[in-house]
DNA sequence: CATGGGTCCTGAGTGC
DNA sequence: TGCACTCAGGACCCAT
């Protein structure tokens, strides 16, 4: 589900209410969220810490604690959301929830995730977290990636572009709402070939998706099916949106149906007035 | 290496 | 109302 916008949003919100407060237990509900070490192992580690800061690389979430090298990584894929109570009531379970941090002053931080896609893993520090995958294989995002490093990667491919875009290894960041968003907004379709660019479209739509997604974080993100930031509160970009979700709706720019197809197994908006 | 397809899983929506 | 079917914001894994 989260993208970019909404991991940061997500991360800086979770940030800002945890810090400085004592774990005293986790409950991993579902065990197969963890990978690389047992749940029993990743709960007893994370056990009587306490939280120092929470970030984002791309769409993964890190977690540092006070007094230890250890990490946690984590991942929403596509249902996952966060859930904090100040004093949650004995009898207040919620539907899909995967793994509960419990804390020291009585709150509870509680992960839930609809199809059970996330994961959580342990890294023993920052140089191991840096050094191995998934985080060492990830490109920078589009105001940070080299352009010379992107326009080569693009010209060796044949793919659709809209497919590069969602590949972290090739661009980080942009997820399916703001890969439609993004070419919507440089004027290309979804289906062109990578390699078909010229290096002043390859800019343009890095120009795009960085002004995108820079919007769309400074909004808090997008709410189009069922995503929360945290405790139920609503993105600022849905409003924003002018191809994702609007199938069969006026394109905004010229007034002609946008189409929705599939491509690369994933539904793609576009208006194939606009786009070329 | 690049590529395309399957897979993990639950629930909402749609059409009959 | 019930049932079958499709689809959902992601990334990994495996053939080819």
């Amino acid at each position: 589900m989260p993208e970019l916008p909404e991991v940061t949003t997500v991360s800086r919100r979770l940030d800002s209410l945890i810090a400085g407060r004592r774990v005293v237990s986790v409950d991993v509900v579902t065990p197969k969220l963890v990978k690389g070490v047992s749940p029993q192992i990743l709960a007893n580690r994370l056990e009587g810490l306490v939280f120092k800061r929470v970030y984002n690389i791309g769409k993964f979430m890190v977690w540092e604690f006070e007094d230890t090298p250890l990490l946690l990584l984590s991942h929403m894929r596509m249902d996952g959301r966060y859930h904090l109570a100040t004093r949650p009531e004995p009898d207040s379970y919620i539907a899909n929830t995967r793994l509960i941090f419990e804390l020291e002053d009585g709150g509870r931080l509680t992960y839930i995730d609809t199809r059970g896609f996330g994961t959580f893993e342990l890294r023993e520090g920052e140089s191991e977290l840096l050094a191995t995958p998934p985080i060492s294989l990830l490109a920078k995002t589009p105001d940070a990636i080299s352009p010379p490093e992107f326009l080569a990667r693009l010209a060796r491919s044949k793919r659709p572009i809209k497919t590069l875009l969602l590949d972290q290894q090739c661009i980080l960041g942009l997820g399916n709402i703001y890969a439609d968003e993004t070419l919507f907004a440089a004027k290309f379709l979804p289906n062109r070939p990578a390699s078909s660019l010229s290096r002043g479209e390859v800019l343009a739509i890095l120009g795009e998706a960085a002004r995108i997604l820079k919007e769309a974080c400074e909004l808090g993100g997008s709410s189009v099916h069922s995503f929360y930031v945290l405790n139920e509160e609503i993105g600022g970009y849905q409003g924003r949106l002018k191809v994702y979700a609007r199938n069969n709706k006026p394109c905004l720019t010229c007034g002609k149906l946008i189409k929705k197809i599939r491509l690369g197994g994933r539904g793609t908006h576009l208006c194939l007035t606009c786009q070329r």
